[in-house]
DNA sequence: CAGAACTGTTTATGTCGTACACTATTCAGC
DNA sequence: GCTGAATAGTGTACGACATAAACAGTTCTG
């Protein structure tokens, strides 16, 4: 029977988080956990997320498909441990910059981050649980809106906010980086002439091209955080 | 073997958009297209877009799995055909209200169709043919944006990051209104409880109730249209 | 040194998508 | 009306995949 998507909770908060003491007696491991989810990741890199299987993972050293049971509980647990490499470190922001430019700058390594892992959107589309390295990202996001007025929960929806608008903006520069995105386009194209009539409003918004590929992330990014400063020159202005 | 994910593309367009006319010769047909795609809408609202297999589809029928490729090519155009069936027809929007009022509604009714469907946020991940009713939402919230003065290429950017807004803030909601999310919860505060020193932003964001679930998503909101309004607001002053 | 604990393998099971061949049905054209 | 082509639904088969269970070889503990 195949197991919840959702893994086993248990098992996922161990391998993330719990300290792994190593076995005294049986043969020494010839893997190791590191050393799986860095293969998982590298396959899902170059050929995407459905091309991690257990089988080919393992084979990536050798090994049969079984063997890999030994470290991870199943692959559900494998790709939550992806996650949290794939996301790796956060970098420490510039704290002698405005709350702003420190967002942007998150922002925009996170943005990165999805983009060199596009498989990586998808996967943390699940609720799950979240690794440290998930949750320093969070910290260091919430850190840079330490300074402004904001409150805890406003601080927390800020982040969200801006969370999701990278998050968009990486699906959609992933799918219009790929090879896919070229054939895709020139469908979409053959689409709105034939039935473009209907949708005037459209047509007209594809016509136009963006004077770079970047824009739109660009451009929402800069919405949110606006809105963002909207609030913060409120609460600093009710002192 | 198995097809890629993106399915056949043409095949998509042809049922996405062309005239299906009716073989002469043969047994009449006993389902059609939009039983089977309503059916699989329903599997998955009730049970996860995991839980739509072609069998269980045509189980719902009395039929058998190969029965249904008679009338889809393959799964993946299945999916491609619920996506549109499930954002249905978009609402016109009131086009004596201001530009920001239309695409709240916009936004909140989109947002609740990602509720009920919450497979669509997965199935819309992809890259992939558009149906005509997913043009129409666009083409929608579009128009809304056409008063002001931005050009085409901002609207369209515009329009895009409300989309990611809404899709982000759906993600988040329909996570943690689900059963699961309760577990998802309580995993996270004893992680919190052991592992809260090393995140003290996060513990404090985490500690602060929101005074409501829907408070994330009118945040959020709130940002991206207060970007566009600014923007807004400078095109018309520069007249 | 005996056996417990462990690693990697072998084998097997169930689910899933779908290719292919077969049967039964319906209509177009003679 | 009769015949054959086009079509709908079925039965069977295959390969990919996750994973359970039993097994064999290895290493350390008592």
């Amino acid at each position: 029977m195949t197991r919840s998507v959702f893994g086993d909770q248990r098992r996922s908060v161990e391998l993330l988080w719990g300290a792994t003491e190593r076995p005294r007696r049986g043969p020494k491991p010839v893997l190791s956990l590191e050393r799986i989810v860095g293969a998982a990741v590298a396959i899902a890199d170059v050929h995407g997320l459905d091309a991690v299987s257990m089988e080919r993972v393992a084979k990536e050293f050798g090994f049969t498909t079984m063997s890999l049971y030994r470290y991870v509980p199943g692959k559900a647990e494998l790709i939550d441990l992806m996650i949290d490499l794939g996301l790796g470190e956060p970098p420490a922001l510039d704290a002698s910059r405005a709350w702003r430019s420190q967002l942007e700058d998150w922002a925009r390594r996170l943005h990165s981050i999805f983009n060199e892992h596009p498989w990586a959107l998808a996967a943390t589309g699940r609720l799950r649980v979240m690794g440290p390295n998930e949750l320093k990202w969070l910290e260091v996001g919430l850190h840079a809106l330490s300074g402004t007025g904001l409150t805890a929960s406003e601080r927390r929806a800020a982040c969200l906010a801006v969370l999701g608008q990278v998050r968009s903006m990486a699906q959609f520069s992933v799918n219009t980086s790929r090879l896919t995105g070229e054939q895709w386009e020139r469908a979409t194209r053959a689409l709105m002439k034939e039935h473009g009539g209907a949708y005037p409003e459209l047509s007209r918004a594809l016509a136009a091209k963006p004077s770079s590929r970047r824009d739109p992330f660009r451009f929402g990014l800069r919405c949110v955080l606006d809105g963002i400063g909207l609030l913060v020159a409120r609460r600093s202005g009710d002192r």
